[in-house]
DNA sequence: ACTTGACGAGACTGTCGGTCTCGTTAAAGT
DNA sequence: ACTTTAACGAGACCGACAGTCTCGTCAAGT
């Protein structure tokens, strides 16, 4: 491998302004050879192949590595599991959150984020993925760590679309809004994990209905 | 699965007793030494003892073995795989499946059964280990199978409280009841496996009321 | 007595996550 | 150019674990 370092921006680490050769603690300039930024895109473009691959099969770190071009070592200097390798390389690449919908009607916002939600987990490469990672996840407290603080992110941007239909008067002021969350998002992963029953736009619009009542005419 | 014997001993029965052994027997004779059920029985006791005091963490089949005073072959000529000694010993025990409640209500069977499923659920001892049973089904495809036909009975059983509710017209004839028992159960094993909310009878309250619509006076 | 097969014990195999070592190589300072 | 430093690929190595195989023993039936 060794490409000719595309010399990416810096990871982070070392600030190398640090003229003080500062002995005593804390940050110390770098000197020596840098990270190589092509491994890394190596291995994250390897890591995300093989999630997508291997329909449900765990991935070995080896076969990451192999498929990359790279030293075991070089990967877990960078990463601290394996776990984390693989929500990275799934993380950097997924389509970005977008802004939840804000129509000024809460069926409509609601129908909106539980249809991409599902759509985006069925669409073609990342489903048998996620499914994978999860599954990594069952046995990895590093990884689940990662995974609930990403699941995280997007309870909250629900909960947004919730508050502000409640705000708007769409939801009695007494309904649980937590529940609700839970509710959409136990089903999905219920639905997508088993994978007995469908999760297309007919099922969202189903679920909205039944967490909002029929609608009204 | 199975090694050899051709007589295919369910893990199950087995009759006890000693010589003379009354007479259920199976119908081809049987030669040399017989199957040790307190063996069984101390398989089950200690794979449950585990799995209830592991708080989320493995086990492994030499722990089971070694608790049970046990060799490992005698383990696995009796059960496929670990999942299954882990699964046995957790159902073995479990709170056997009382039939749905039927009191004409559907509101009413509703909330039933869903309290009853949380509270097994939250009950002192099992939580770590059901919790723990999915885990290791999340790597083991044989286990993940033999639960998935657990749960389909506990399904099976929700499916039928809602359906007499609809055949009482306590439910829209066109309403979708699969959405129902997986909203149901989707909740139940999102927030099981999260922890991250109660699981309780307010929780069974609310949950039933979101389902049904708010409690008609 | 003799056959059969389950038993406890534990050695063994294969896989995998993660660490360690080694010789090499790129970046920086001098 | 020379030296120092640290990242690099390769792969040996370790420890844990599921599952198999072997062995000598022991109990149930013939």
């Amino acid at each position: 491998m060794e490409a000719k370092d595309a010399e990416g921006p810096a990871p982070d680490a070392g600030s190398r302004g640090g003229a003080g050769t500062a002995g005593t603690g804390g940050a110390r300039p770098h000197t020596g050879r840098r990270r190589n930024e092509a491994a890394r895109q190596a291995v994250l473009d390897a890591a995300l192949r093989l999630l997508v691959e291997s329909k449900g099969a765990p991935i070995t770190v080896e076969a990451v590595a192999r498929a990359a071009g790279v030293g075991k070592q070089t990967l877990y200097r960078w990463w601290p599991s394996k776990g984390a390798v693989l929500l990275d390389a799934l993380t950097d690449r997924a389509g970005q959150d977008v802004p939840p919908p804000d129509t000024g009607s809460l069926r409509e916002d609601l129908r909106t984020v539980v249809a991409a939600t599902f759509a985006a987990a069925q669409r073609a490469p990342w489903a048998p993925a996620l499914r994978t990672l999860v599954r990594e996840a069952a046995t990895d407290p590093h990884l689940a760590e990662l995974l609930r603080a990403y699941t995280g992110t997007r309870r909250a941007l629900l909960r947004e679309v919730l508050d502000r239909g409640r705000a708007r008067g769409e939801l009695p002021a007494d309904r649980d809004l937590d529940l609700l969350v839970d509710q959409v998002y136990g089903l999905f992963w219920y639905r997508f994990l088993l994978g007995h029953a469908p999760l297309d736009a007919a099922a969202a619009e189903r679920l909205t209905d039944s967490l909002l009542g029929p609608a009204a005419p």
